[in-house]
DNA sequence: GCAACTTCAAGAGCACCGCTCTCTCGTTTT
DNA sequence: AAAACGAGAGAGCGGTGCTCTTGAAGTTGC
């Protein structure tokens, strides 16, 4: 029953690393289920036949397993917003703007407690680690990626008076970057990624509720909006 | 001490007004505090010298109090805009917009946890009740009411076919409103709604932390380029 | 091989939560 | 004046995160 990587291990060893990969797969499951206002650590240990202290040895408080459980969430949305993007011809750029935006909101739909864990209201008390900044990085990249080989390729926006007047906002975050994207287009990317998770967030935190009805139709057409605004050929 | 209202009431009902009063501004400053999720019952008793169960006589429950909260939010935030909105010279469609949007923002950074209570991530195991579904309109139908004004002024958002396609999504919500705007021009009225919130509740819920630097400046480009689709004439 | 050390889980306990029930006592109504 | 009503108190239930102590089991060094 051992697998290949458990060599050399002690019982201990590997009875901490199933534990605590059972702890967390509970977790994940409480977390779809009820959300993580609602999850419990001694719910959990309950679960697992545990007494509540005993959790502690793998996660001291819960604030560390929720950190735990945002970094996945934020690791997975990206890599599925990536591996939907990489199947599109590099030189589509609207096939790959569209994918990584209709991956977005599938990975949101599926996972709507993970979504509001990562993208809702903050949890109260709770401050979220530096850990967290290049996996929640990772969806942002793809975008720019896309808008980047586009001006490469010598497609670029229509730029605005008021675009190059907001460009200082995002100068920091383009140097950060560096991905040869000058700052008025990537603050018109910042838009366009605010602006599909605005739809995203509203769809699922249920705002739409009797607004708009194919919500699927509507996403659709804010990616054709947001094309649109981006000027990326087709 | 009584005031003019008071006359011909039970001192019962007079107590039981000025103690229901007391507790809700007492909510409500533990609101803004600690946020919703951080609300106890029993911190707001004890503050008032009460014991925890003398609260249930007010309110049944924890998600009674919530409600209230709710739409008090909604009613402010709703007359917020209102009052921002009505002071704009009737044909200046686009100030009149600028308004409402920036209205929505300060009332948002104003009052984070309740914006946070009405947009953001749902309280689990929390339904809204329907009678909040109008005061949660009060801001759409702001903006619903700039764009019918200049629809029949005139000026009128190009259409796209991704807009007519997408017009039956909204359909309902059109008879509903009874605005006088034609399905495909809702559907880019609520995008635009969509759009704004999108960007305060990033600000608001810290999405933006090392991202965009001046958000006051982002979010007037947001303005902008919302101004710009929609074709309000200046 | 056994002693010393480390790790795990259990259990009791603390302070908090929402909520329910009963009981008392003062107000209101009849 | 008696009956009905209402506000608050208090005890209690089951839940929460978290801490501390204690005993058992695994690991390591002599």
């Amino acid at each position: 029953m051992t697998s290949a990587g458990d060599a050399g291990k002690t019982t201990r060893q590997l009875h901490r690393e199933r534990t605590e990969a059972e702890l967390l797969t509970i977790a994940r499951r409480h977390l779809g289920e009820v959300g993580a206002a609602g999850l419990s650590l001694r719910a959990i240990a309950r679960e697992m036949g545990l007494v509540s202290s005993a959790v502690y040895r793998y996660f001291p408080s819960r604030d560390a397993l929720l950190t735990t459980l945002i970094l996945e969430a934020y690791n997975e949305l990206g890599s599925h917003v990536e591996s939907a993007e990489i199947c599109v011809d590099r030189v589509n750029y609207r096939g790959r703007f569209t994918a990584s935006a209709l991956a977005m909101r599938e990975w949101a739909l599926d996972n709507r407690h993970r979504y509001a864990l990562i993208y809702g209201s903050p949890v109260p008390g709770y401050a979220a680690p530096t850990d967290t900044v290049a996996a929640a990085a990772r969806v942002g990249l793809v975008l720019v990626g896309v808008l980047s080989d586009a001006l490469r390729a010598g497609h670029a926006a229509t730029l605005t008076p008021a675009l190059e007047t907001a460009s200082p906002a995002v100068a920091e975050l383009s140097s950060i970057l560096a991905a040869g994207l000058p700052p008025h287009l990537l603050a018109l990317g910042v838009e366009s990624w605010t602006r599909l998770h605005g739809v995203i967030s509203f769809e699922v935190f249920g705002q739409y509720n009797r607004m708009v009805l194919d919500t699927e139709s509507f996403y659709a057409l804010v990616i054709d909006e947001v094309l649109s605004r981006l000027n990326l050929p087709r």
